[in-house]
DNA sequence: GAGCTTAGTGCAACCGTTTGCACAATTCAG
DNA sequence: CTGAATTGTGCAAACGGTTGCACTAAGCTC
């Protein structure tokens, strides 16, 4: 054990030619001879070569590897992104190297640096900043979650999705309902909240300024003072703009008192798998978020491919999947 | 936009400088003059430079990166893992290149040699082979979750914890203990297995086999078949080796019109996050999961700094973590 | 059988850094 | 005012691959 590397000089010795025939012959030149080719390629199977690629990146000026900036790995929608992610990048060869911004912008900024010091191929982010500050060296560049002129991207339609969830919960007869949220500045929340507002026009309701909720932070602790105070204020209802919200806004519904969805319908987003576990028993609107992560790791490899190409943005159209913490028509959970 | 990047090269233009004095000057060596150093590092930072870490690793054969394995990201447990190795690795500059492996062997050999062909500086994994077979370039190893004679790693006490687990069952009044499990072959299944049976050989009980139930495999779905067969042998009580499968538990204990924890008694392991919600209320094993991340990671470092430094294994000792799911003596959850 | 194409291979430069060594300029001892 | 020690800088060779171009040796046409 331990042996040293085996370089493509090593191979080219043991198949005796050159280190450039070694090469084309590996990398199927055409101008190779089969007979060489085969000779080269019998060395290299001996002597278990295995190209390196820190220095194949130096020449070509590629790494094969990109970036995915996401906000958060405890949050089981970023975990499901970035496995799709790596579901569309792992059969090209491509690997990706994942960083937490914890949603804060100067920390986004700061790695996407640091993954453009190791000149990743491409960069994929969930709330991106205006790509023309991000970096000096252009690199195609993917959006999560966002709709952007600038960036091709691949997001649900956010603002259809927490219109069918609030929709939704009036279907059921609630009136007072809440929406629990942060970071009001990320694209995707501002979606959210317009389809809860649009939801509620449509429908004639006058939008209560004590029904909307802006806790301090994402995560379940934030989210439990939140809904807390919804509760408090009189809300019927609760659209959380993530299963994890959510999720606490049904703590916060137990703690109180109210029945789940007698007193209390709660609806989430993201459709995570916790959702559909009895004990919690979330509605929750689908985005398809490995799919998600599929077609923007797909995306991905388009781009670098060819940086020009006129890409199209994806949209996923959002599918609410009814479950017991929202259905209080029919049957119970 | 779009300026191409800038090199070492135009740096030292710009201080008018050669390209060697130039590197020294900005890596600190101590026999350039001071001025000159400044004037280097400021031409440096008008021109906004940034070091090729390519370049650099080829000639430095460091990448400043490490291979991360893991099970499966869906997984809270990995989830944080990685998030404690970030936080060690990342204030010293080093970046991880994750994959998941989904505990298939020869997938997570697979991918360690494309981390390898990356020269990752070392590589961090849960359940590994033998080192020996891992790779030609012999590379610093950290292994996660298991007892290795031959790898420094970072582990929970897994029998201890299974033991606790189980003990407080017994205490709680539960006889019929059932194990709910997956993949026996991993060491830390393996231990927690042990552990349960000395648990129960503790308090003169013999081990039904009825009891144990080796689901087909890790995940929601596979626990909660498992769980069923487990509630319909009669178990009072399961004990289940991760809380992802202990959540399964407790759906299969309410579908079969079981109380939880009157009937039936559940303990999960790793005392993810959601182990704490209300609605979940799950007693299980805290393994202090993303600080074994962070004393992995820092091992690793030390490791890459001097590879034949002397590395104790980190045990880490469990907590139970007693909630609503398992206590049926005192009060209600 | 001379000239042309074609096929197969090797030489050497390059990618952007780091670093051993040689060298020039300055300081200092005697 | 020499010679040695010291200090600061530059040249050029690496690191491990890829690739444009030149070159040789066939095969072909007429």
């Amino acid at each position: 054990m331990a042996r040293p590397p085996v370089r493509l000089t090593d191979v080219a010795r043991a198949a005796a030619v050159s280190v450039s025939t070694a090469s084309r012959a590996l990398n199927a030149d055409s101008r190779i001879s089969e007979v060489t080719r085969r000779r080269v390629e019998k060395a290299s199977a001996r002597l278990g070569y295995r190209p390196d690629l820190v220095a194949r990146g130096l020449t070509l000026g590629r790494t094969f590897a990109v970036g995915l900036v996401v906000g958060d790995l405890a949050n089981p929608f970023y975990a499901d992104l970035a496995r799709g992610v790596e579901e569309a990048l792992d059969p090209e060869g491509y690997i990706y190297l994942l960083a937490n911004s914890d949603g804060d912008p100067a920390r986004q900024r700061e790695l996407a640096q640091r993954l453009l010091d190791r000149r990743v191929d491409g960069l994929m982010l969930t709330v991106p900043y205006d790509p023309a500050t991000l970096g000096l060296k252009e690199v195609p560049l993917v959006a999560f979650d966002r709709a952007s002129s600038k960036v091709p991207y691949v997001s649900v339609d956010n603002v259809l999705g927490a219109r069918m969830a609030v929709e939704h919960l009036l279907d059921e007869g609630y009136r007072q309902v809440g929406i629990l949220y942060a970071r009001p500045d990320d694209p995707p929340v501002r979606d959210r909240l317009a389809g809860y507002r649009a939801a509620l026009k449509g429908a004639g309701i006058a939008s209560n300024p004590a029904l909307r909720m802006c806790s301090r932070d994402l995560g379940y602790d934030a989210g439990l003072d939140g809904a807390r105070q919804l509760v408090a204020a009189g809300a019927d209802a609760i659209f959380a703009v993530d299963d994890v919200i959510a999720v606490a806004a049904l703590a916060a519904a137990r703690e109180a008192g109210r029945r789940v969805p007698q007193d209390l319908g709660v609806v989430g987003f993201d459709d995570t798998a916790m959702a559909s576990w009895p004990s919690i028993d979330l509605t929750s609107v689908n985005q398809s978020t490995v799919r998600q992560g599929r077609e923007g790791g797909a995306m991905m490899l388009r781009l670098i491919e060819n940086p020009n190409a006129r890409t199209e943005p994806v949209i996923i159209p959002p599918q609410l999947s009814v479950r017991g913490s929202s259905r209080r028509s029919a049957g119970r959970n």
